[in-house]
DNA sequence: TTTTGAGGTAAAGTTTGTTTTACATATTAT
DNA sequence: ATAATATGTAAAACAAACTTTACCTCAAAA
């Protein structure tokens, strides 16, 4: 899975510390997930697309 | 989460077997996921999505 | 009325997601 | 140039997702 964390975070200059805090979760963890060392859980998916206010879809793909 | 795989299923006429095949997880994997003893991972969550041909949203929905 | 198919469940085990702590490197500010 | 902030990473531990095996109940079919 691919992720568009890292640029949403950019649009809004968020750290992976700011974004981890708004999420309740590690940083460890977001930093994990943009690299692609693992993907969210679908819980915490949920909580990422209604943060930024879009799909789930629009942030995390499928790989090719 | 909620999910509506059952009702996915009934529409279609699928059993937990069935859809278990069609997503290659186990039927105890769907059996388990519809009675909400735990949420699917983000990336089977997709693939039930794709198979649906639908958002994950409107298949699975956070609980109020 | 016996068999079959569908659904429910449980235990043990593996894999994946997440936390905590800790440290290292890079970038930015003073 | 130094200090502070942001990112990358790793190990250990725990939690959640998933598999395999196995058995049980119920309803419908034969």
């Amino acid at each position: 899975m691919k992720n568009r964390l890292k640029v949403l975070r950019a649009e809004r200059d968020w750290t992976q510390a700011d974004l981890a805090q708004a999420l309740d979760v590690s940083r460890q963890t977001i930093n994990a997930i943009e690299k692609g060392k693992f993907d969210p859980s679908l819980p915490l998916a949920f909580k990422v697309a209604r943060l930024f206010q879009m799909p789930i879809e629009s942030i995390f793909q499928e790989e090719p």
